[in-house]
DNA sequence: CTACGTGCAAAAGATTTGCATTCGA
DNA sequence: TCGAATGCAAATCTTTTGCACGTAG
């Protein structure tokens, strides 16, 4: 019923896709569809080069130009969601799929020693953000849309 | 006395710098406190091509090798911070002088039509941030070490 | 049929790297 | 003196762009 539950999500967002389309008279090209399945397919954050490389070994032919404009859509119609992990390091902009998730946020856990590498990425969800969000466009007058929050840190020694 | 002031925390960080480099057994070049004080004399955010340029402007000779090492030391030594604004645009990281402020954290206005073009970038400093990041420690067993918080929104309509 | 979207390769922009030279300790 | 830092240019990496072709509407 996991794969049920999959197909079910699948013809949905695939349907939030064709409205999107319609809506700002896109064309229904296949390869939008196409990517959009691969990326709710996976179950982890992921990268243009991951996505790329992951079509290749599918065989479905899709460039890495494709696959940019795409992902410029799917952020536009709410599909995805762009971050840029590791502070300290990294210029690649991750993404995730977001449509069935709630909004949270990150805290970047690095390893130990090393200043530099991810050990893990920590979800979670505190609604004292929105208490915050609030008090902002109150105190300046602003719409806010949306935010990012990451927390930066290490495992507790034991 | 605004530049009696100034004089001040030059000498101040100057001071910082160069205990850290001692302590890191890192050489006292002058190119180091040449970039440190054009840092610390501007009073906006900046990124490196900003910076080269004003060296330039200066006709102080530092090639962009140079100051992303030097920025690299600053950001170690804690007299800068760095950040990724725009979440929609801009591969470019920005830099801020930190030592003197606290830790604040930023809101990037956009001008209305152009989800791209940002209009203004407020800072702001919400005590609830810490409560949420001890949450955090206390629940997942971290240390958190630092964050970042970006509110992304528009102007509200008067 | 007529753009829009795609693939490919080249371009662009930010950062890193290699290497010869300089210079601080 | 001698290894760490610098300057310069070339390399690398991600993302964007230009153009010819294919295809959705």
């Amino acid at each position: 019923m996991q794969t049920k539950l999959k197909e079910t999500q699948l013809s949905i967002i695939k349907e939030v896709l064709r409205q999107y389309l319609q809506k700002k008279k896109f064309r229904n090209t296949p390869e939008r569809y196409t990517i959009l399945e691969e990326i709710y397919a996976m179950d982890r954050h992921f990268n243009v080069d991951d996505l790329y490389i992951i079509m290749m070994e599918k065989k479905y032919h899709v460039s890495k130009a494709t696959i940019y404009n795409t992902i410029e859509i799917f952020l536009d119609a709410g599909l995805i969601r762009k971050h840029q992990f590791g502070e300290k390091t990294q210029i690649t902009s991750s993404y995730e799929k977001s449509y069935f998730d709630k909004q949270h946020d990150h805290v970047i856990v690095y390893k130990k020693g090393s200043e530099k590498e991810i050990s893990e990425i920590i979800e979670f969800c505190d609604p004292r953000i929105q208490g915050i969000k609030e008090a902002i466009e109150k105190a300046f007058g602003l719409d806010i849309e949306s935010h990012s929050l990451y927390f930066y840190g290490t495992k507790r020694d034991a």
